[in-house]
Order: structure tokens, then sequence, then C-alpha cells
DNA sequence: GCCAACGTTGGC
DNA sequence: GCCAACGTTGGC
């Protein structure tokens, strides 16, 4: 494999597609995304980074991770062309979610972005940020 | 190019 | 349901 892994995190409201869908189905096309700097994001994404799944609004939690299987190219859902889609598959659920209330409490994730830019949906995350929240939801 | 008005996201 | 924080649109 060429080039470094990233990791990001990305939302979505789980009434409107939840990471059980995405279990259940296999895959999906992460599309609907219609703001620039989400769109910069996904467009940054490799085959093969990871990224968690974030239930906003209902849950309000990270509830697994997910690995990149296709890189950006054009969301058909949009109509004028300017936003793209990367394909996204489950890679394991976690055994505790990681709560948003969680991670508000834990000093050495008060940097990241879903604390500091709330409504972006397609995000980085550090290193040092997906090794604690990994632990965090891996079974204690 | 500025900025007021409006729309959306998402936590509370 | 409210509202803060943004992002976008459109008049000037």
């Amino acid at each position: 494999m060429s080039g470094k892994q990233h990791y990001w995190l990305m939302k979505s409201e789980p009434d409107v597609y939840s990471f059980s869908r995405l279990l259940k189905e296999g895959h999906a096309f992460w599309d609907g995304v219609r703001n620039h700097t989400a769109k910069l994001n996904l467009m940054a994404m490799k085959k093969d980074d990871l990224a968690f799944f974030y239930h906003s609004n209902i849950g309000k939690e990270i509830v697994g991770i997910m690995r990149i299987r296709e890189t950006a190219h054009p969301d058909p859902s949009d109509e004028t062309g300017r936003f793209v889609q990367v394909g996204v598959e489950p890679v394991k659920e976690f055994a505790q979610s990681v709560t948003l209330e969680q991670i508000k409490s834990t000093p050495e994730l008060a940097e990241m972005i879903l604390l500091k830019q709330s409504r972006l949906s397609v995000q980085p995350v550090r290193i040092e940020e997906w090794k604690i929240i990994e632990k965090m939801g891996a079974a204690s």
C-alpha cells in the first residue's frame, strides 16, 4: 500500500442512515454532502482510510468504524455536479459506543473538530484521538 | 465586495 | 422547540 493512511469522522442521522443499516447492506455510497469543507475532506480520502461512524441528533455517539472502499467521484444526487460521494464499508461495530458526553469529558479529546466545529459532517481525526476513541469503544 | 436576511445543522 | 454557529444568497 502506498501513501499514509488517514482517519476521519463522518456523521449521519441514524433515522436517515444508520450504522446497523450499513452493516446489513455491506457497503454504501456516502452521498448528500453539500458543504464545501466536507467536500474537500471527502476528496482527500484515500482507499483504505478509516472513519468513525457518528450518529448525530439521535444517540450523539460514535458507533463503529468503516473503511473507504472507493475514493471521491461525482455524487449523482447532486444536480449541480459540484459535490462528490465516496464508497464505504463497515469494519466493526463498537462493543460500546462512545458518546459525545464522554468525548467532551476527556481532556485529550478537547481539540476534536467534533467539539470545535459541530456542524461539519465530514472531518479529519488525529491519530492520537483515533487511538483513544478506539480503545474507549472496545469491550472492557 | 459588503452585509443583511435567510436556511441548515445539530446540541440542548 | 429553541437557538448558536455557520454557510449561502442576493441586493446594493
